[in-house]
DNA sequence: ATATTTGCAAAGCCTTTGCAGGGGA
DNA sequence: TCCCCTGCAAAGGCTTTGCAAATAT
């Protein structure tokens, strides 16, 4: 696992939702708990398992929209990678890049002051971005 | 595009199929010598596209089959990005990282030379292969 | 009441696979 | 001959969409 995580309570979550100008529904509440306070860089189908073991009753879609919709309100981000076509969502917003352990799978962030980057392109390129994948094992 | 391509002979590519110990069947060479002398980053469907101009019949699956067995035999480079879902095929298979144009949904090698980059983890991670997208607009 | 959200089923995109037929070494 | 290659069609993985029913404000 990446780092730890404290479970957030609902109230916690629905304020973070409606803060973001979300409505907290019942759904959202419990998807948002699971990212932000739980899960590690979980695909969609990852969350659909997880609320068919929490949640009544969720669909597939409904997991799709809602991350759409924190996405879209910044509670989330959404990576895809080339190793695999499942998007991932991390509740990491800020910038960030990733290490792939190639024997697990595992996904961990890296933070961006461990690494030292500079780019000189040639003229015309404006780099208004950057996404960084290191690939490799950790023991 | 990317950098200047020259058209290269049937024969030049049947030799470096041959070279690559691949057989050198007529669809493997009309796809190889395109990627390599014409194509910038082609996706299989643009492959496909261009062969239904330039060759008398070709099946999607062949299209599939081939740029594969080009990949295992070193003349390629397939690469994923975030931003569409489909592979790319890159006749550059050296090290190198891209740029991708925000506008125009072009990429761009971008040389290692070009990027100054150290990269100091914690304790553990053992780096094996970096990817690198840089995203902007290139005017 | 009015806008938003949920959820089912169907479709879409990219890719892989099974298998029969065909061609080259 | 024998093996590899081609190609059709079907399936598979992930995601989106259309639309009706349910829910929230």
């Amino acid at each position: 696992m990446n780092r730890k995580k404290k479970p957030l309570s609902h109230p916690d979550v629905e304020k973070r939702l409606v803060d973001a100008g979300v409505q907290p529904t019942a759904q959202r509440i419990a998807i948002c708990g699971y990212i932000l306070g739980e899960a590690d860089h979980p695909t969609a189908e990852e969350i659909k398992k997880w609320a068919d073991r929490h949640f009544p009753k969720m669909s597939r879609a409904t997991v799709y929209n809602t991350v759409k919709t924190l996405v879209d309100a910044g509670i989330l981000q959404e990576f895809k990678f080339p190793h695999s076509d499942a998007a991932v969502y991390d509740s990491n917003t800020d910038i960030h890049y990733h290490f792939l352990d190639e024997k697990t799978g595992e996904l961990h962030d890296v933070q961006p002051e461990s690494v030292d980057l500079s780019v000189k392109l040639k003229e015309g390129f404006k780099v208004k971005g950057i996404q960084i994948l290191l690939r490799g094992t950790k023991k």
